[in-house]
DNA sequence: CGGTATTTTGAGTATCGTCAAGGCCAGTGG
DNA sequence: CCACTGGCCTTGACGATACTCAAAATACCG
């Protein structure tokens, strides 16, 4: 399959200038980097890693979403991530993930082999700085999660969760998009899904999107697209959570209001 | 106070052996630590390091539990993790941890100031390594908790939680014992403290654990002490999860065994 | 416009949170 | 040595919440 392809093309669409951190990479590095890079297209549903088996592979995400999951023996699974464009995925240096990836929207990828990508982490600090910074990041991002996981109830879950999206996807591509001095919020997943991140079932999702609607905190325009005026009714149903970076979206929200007058 | 103590003393105090993670580094960069390093003792209850400062330093724990927590405005406090001996903590090159870290029973830890380790980190590719497997373990932590967190049933994550016990800190100083061909597990934390990391109330872990007594799964010989005979019951009760070095667990059973026989 | 998947609603049961009270244990002081 | 105290764990009762199974309504896709 990969023979079949014309490499140089696929090369000419490997453009890296999509991920504002890699900018900071020598050029040397770069062209490393893209020497060995593929674009690869996944359809939602798509199984792009098994869990405990070395993909080869690390990955960044261009565009769409991915969720990282463990699949349980009853069919069950439970996502313990989600993946957005410019997030890193993948090991380095030690044994494979002990979760799967799946395309939870049609998505593309580009992907580095491991070793070469490897071995180019040993010669540039650069990109170890870049690696480990992501790392970082991610685990931030895992304890977030933990935190909106250990409400005891659903409605605060999936206000932390909302939250979630607010401040740390602020940058992805049409999830967030401010109309009229309000803000709209576009859910990337299915209520299954978010089910299975929220550790609940979807009829619980649904009937607590539902009961903040009906107190206010916002309006669902279609089951996908929920729309509000302020954050802090979901705040305070989150239970005080001080997202980091809330400021910066409530500096959207007042543009937004702005425009609109 | 530090200019009052007397250095000499506190550097041989600073014995690195027994962090298995940090043999691999070369003799000069040992030294380079050694040099840089202090012991530090809490007591339980001590705050370590407050949320959203710099700490200056970062740490690795010698002896006893911290937990990495968030303060929420109400007073009730949320745990995102639990650093046991061997554990590295802090942050490098960049913004400061949003999480408090406090000692959840009485510890001892190593701090290195935080610039000379990011320098020496900048040197040594061997220690950037280390950091790196460090944060790497962590994030895997972070998601295995996620995992517990997700169980719709109190009785799943308490399973789930003496499984990442006896999985994930095996080597931890008297948590695990083998005796007369059962294991006895020690909780090293009170019914609080893992009430906040499960995210239910401390009454209704205790209602779990004598549930799980009641049908067999364990016998309760103190408050923080459970003996069992078998893993099987609890992987069933957490819902078929495969921590993934569990086998070797189940060989310390066996090895038990045969020391009873 | 029809067929399918997803979301929503409903009713009954199980589980959990809450508040209040009781028990156990260790440390303290008489 | 014993009574007292305070912290932690446990138990009980009741209301709130969530899970389960089933069915209906809605959205999505061709």
């Amino acid at each position: 399959m990969a023979g079949a392809e014309p490499t140089d093309v696929l090369r000419r669409a490997c453009n890296l200038a999509g991920f504002p951190q890699l900018s900071v990479l020598p050029e040397e590095v770069l062209t490393d980097l893209q020497s060995s890079c593929r674009v690869r297209k996944f359809t939602a549903g798509e199984i792009i890693h098994h869990a405990q088996e070395d993909s080869g592979f690390v990955g960044f995400v261009r565009d769409g979403i991915l969720r990282m999951q463990k699949n349980m023996l009853d069919g069950r699974q439970h996502i313990v991530g989600l993946l957005v464009e410019g997030d890193m995925f993948g090991r380095v240096f030690d044994s494979p993930d002990d979760f799967a990836i799946e395309a939870a929207t049609d998505c593309e990828i580009l992907t580095f082999p491991r070793r070469p990508f490897e071995a180019l982490l040993a010669r540039s600090p650069e990109l170890d700085r870049v690696v480990m910074l992501n790392f970082l990041n991610e685990l931030d991002r895992a304890r977030d999660w933990m935190i909106i996981l250990a409400h005891s109830k659903i409605r605060g879950r999936l206000a932390g969760f909302l939250l979630m999206i607010v401040s740390r996807f602020t940058e992805v591509d049409h999830l967030l998009e401010t109309k009229n001095g309000e803000i709209r919020v576009r859910i990337p997943i299915s209520r299954t899904d978010l089910a299975d991140l929220l550790g609940t079932r979807p009829e619980s999702i649904s009937r607590a999107f539902h009961a903040l609607a009906d107190d206010g905190v916002f309006r669902i325009e279609r089951p996908d697209l929920v729309a509000l005026t302020s954050l802090d009714p979901l705040a305070a149903e989150s239970g005080e959570l001080d997202f980091d970076d809330i400021g910066s979206v409530l500096e959207i929200v007042r543009g937004a209001r702005r425009a609109a007058v």
